[in-house]
DNA sequence: TATGAATGTAAATAGAATTTGACATTAAAT
DNA sequence: ATTTAATGTCAAATTCTATTTACATTCATA
């Protein structure tokens, strides 16, 4: 399960704790997300997609 | 978060069990996902889209 | 090169997803 | 009305996600 949070994050100017204050979430969930240590639930790659203005099929690449 | 995998299982012919088999999890769990018991994690939840024929976006719905 | 901001990472823990096993309910068909 | 397949549900145990706290590393810039 890739990703490319980080490039669309930077696009946008955030930092791994501004999208972690609007999520609700730590900074630590962000980053472990971005570096592909677990899966994240359903709802938060949602909000996640939602806050970077893309979907979750062009955000996640389910390697398979 | 709503969903609608039932309407599209069944017009798969699909049973839950077909699906858990296929997806390597339980019956129990593609049930407890169909009637919105928790939030599946983004893995699994990608695999039942395209198990599915579809996208995550047009089988989940985050309410907010 | 030194300083601060941003990011990477780790261990312990809490909390949620999933499994297991079992039983109840519904739906379909005989 | 019976039987069987399919679905719904529950409790306990397990696995994994997510949080917290804390410290290390990278990166930019003075």
């Amino acid at each position: 399960m890739k990703n490319n949070i980080k490039a669309l994050r930077k696009e946008l100017g955030l930092r791994q704790e501004d999208m972690a204050n609007t999520l609700g979430v730590t900074r630590q969930t962000i980053n472990a997300i971005e570096n592909e240590k677990y899966n994240p639930t359903l709802e938060l790659a949602m909000k996640l997609a939602r806050l970077l203005n893309t979907t979750i099929e062009e955000l996640f690449i389910l390697d398979l």
